[in-house]
DNA sequence: GCAGAACATTGACACAGATCAAATCGAGAC
DNA sequence: GTCTCGATTTGATCTGTGTCAATGTTCTGC
């Protein structure tokens, strides 16, 4: 089970993003001003693609604000989306050049960059840097193999249910603080990118919204702000090996 | 495109298996020594269960002979494969200490495992090996990627020829050189096991196996000696964003 | 060589989700 | 307000893969 801190944002970082998700949380210093150095912000538009795979990829980058995805697309055009990039998560690869994935900005978003040449020398001399990193890797490691879980065995109904309760995990207004049960949140994304997502179609996902908004699970307020009516009944019916809490 | 690289075997290694990935390529004197001291081997029958989901894993190992895999487990029994463990792979997570998935011998299996708290802290004395695993973890993100593309939008036939094209390129008996053409391995998988890292039922892959030996892309010899008859036509049939070779 | 078990193939049919098509909604432009 | 266009929903139908069931094959131990 995916623990809350891997998931939650850290925001204690005032000028420095990338401690989103505390790359630097042990730096200080000389080492935090050379992370100044070489950092900058960028900003995209929705629909804005950020990167296109295969091209030059000079910098590392964290989510401070809006929604990117990582996406594979087929000579034919099949596409499947491969990462989600939610505020503070971390993208780019040390150690490679170019791109393996489409990167794109779903909603507007800035990203914190930093230069890749001085990151990496900068790995080489602080270590913690390269620790964390590979903390990171491993985390969303084990959250991509959650997504083979859902895209290889899931139905679609348990498909949208676990994306629903990962969005919501991450990004509910947390002023909501009912422990579980009703979380309010806006979906940042369509319904074709969430069906890139989930290996589906938009209309089986448009459909299946239907059935849970039904269901009572998730009730609707325009298309995309969502309120999960019953949070148990959500997990539930993601089909999570859940146990809802800590217990056990 | 996965580089030929990054699946090889590197079997320079004489004495320290964990080097079939070159964790400790950079390593000498003392810290070889120190390598050796944590060092030990285990053995497994095929079909034999390494480690249960939720387990403790005391050690992090790295893949000898033989293969293993990753899977999960729903509650009513679904099952996906989520790793595939050939030689020369690496399991095991520095800073956690039980698995999310279990791990199990396909095959008689041989594992060099190093106990794991004084191979943490040889990680934080010795930085290359930290950065090796780094490298090691993106490369595996990268390939489970690949495979949520699979997953979630391949059809059946082009899931199983990928799953062919990429057995091959890593366990194809490299003697019968021919660049591309013809390949011949054994599978080290039961039908059933190719279902589950697919994501299909094992009659689609008896079917799509038969169907593609009847087209003529491979032949059969008993249920498990694959001859691949024509690589282009497998990747091909995979689907893959080939060019082949390096063109273009 | 034979019996039994595990593994694999093949067939008939069912159904979840895809595809094609049409209707409806909603946000911005004017 | 209302026009427009993209996003979404809904409907009708089709199809690839799953399910259930029977049969065939290969390997092991005796």
């Amino acid at each position: 089970m995916p623990t809350l801190d891997t998931l939650s944002f850290s925001h204690d970082c005032g000028d420095c993003p990338i401690r989103h998700r505390a790359v630097c949380a042990r730096c200080e210093g000389d080492e935090l001003d050379r992370l100044e150095q070489i950092k900058y912000y960028r900003s995209y538009q929705a629909g804005q693609t950020v990167i296109w795979s295969g091209d030059r990829m000079d910098f590392v980058a964290s989510v401070v604000t809006g929604v990117a995805t990582l996406s594979q697309t087929m000579e034919d055009g099949r596409r499947q989306m491969v990462g989600l990039l939610l505020p503070s998560d971390f993208v780019g690869r040390p150690g490679r050049d170019t791109v393996a994935y489409d990167v794109t900005a779903t909603t507007d978003l800035v990203m914190c960059c930093f230069r890749k040449k001085p990151f990496e020398e900068m790995m080489l001399t602080t270590p913690h840097v390269g620790q964390r990193l590979l903390e990171m890797t491993l985390d969303e490691l084990d959250s991509a193999r959650e997504w083979m879980l859902l895209l290889g065995r899931k139905t679609a109904r348990e498909k949208i249910a676990s994306l629903l309760s990962i969005i919501a995990r991450r990004d509910a207004s947390l002023a909501v603080k009912q422990p579980s049960k009703r979380l309010v949140f806006d979906l940042p994304l369509t319904r074709e990118e969430m069906a890139d997502y989930l290996g589906l179609t938009l209309e089986t996902v448009s459909r299946q919204m239907s059935a849970l908004r039904k269901d009572k699970v998730i009730s609707l307020d325009g298309k995309r702000h969502v309120t999960i009516e019953d949070f148990d009944a959500l997990q539930e019916a993601a089909g999570d090996d859940s146990d809802g809490g800590m217990l056990v």
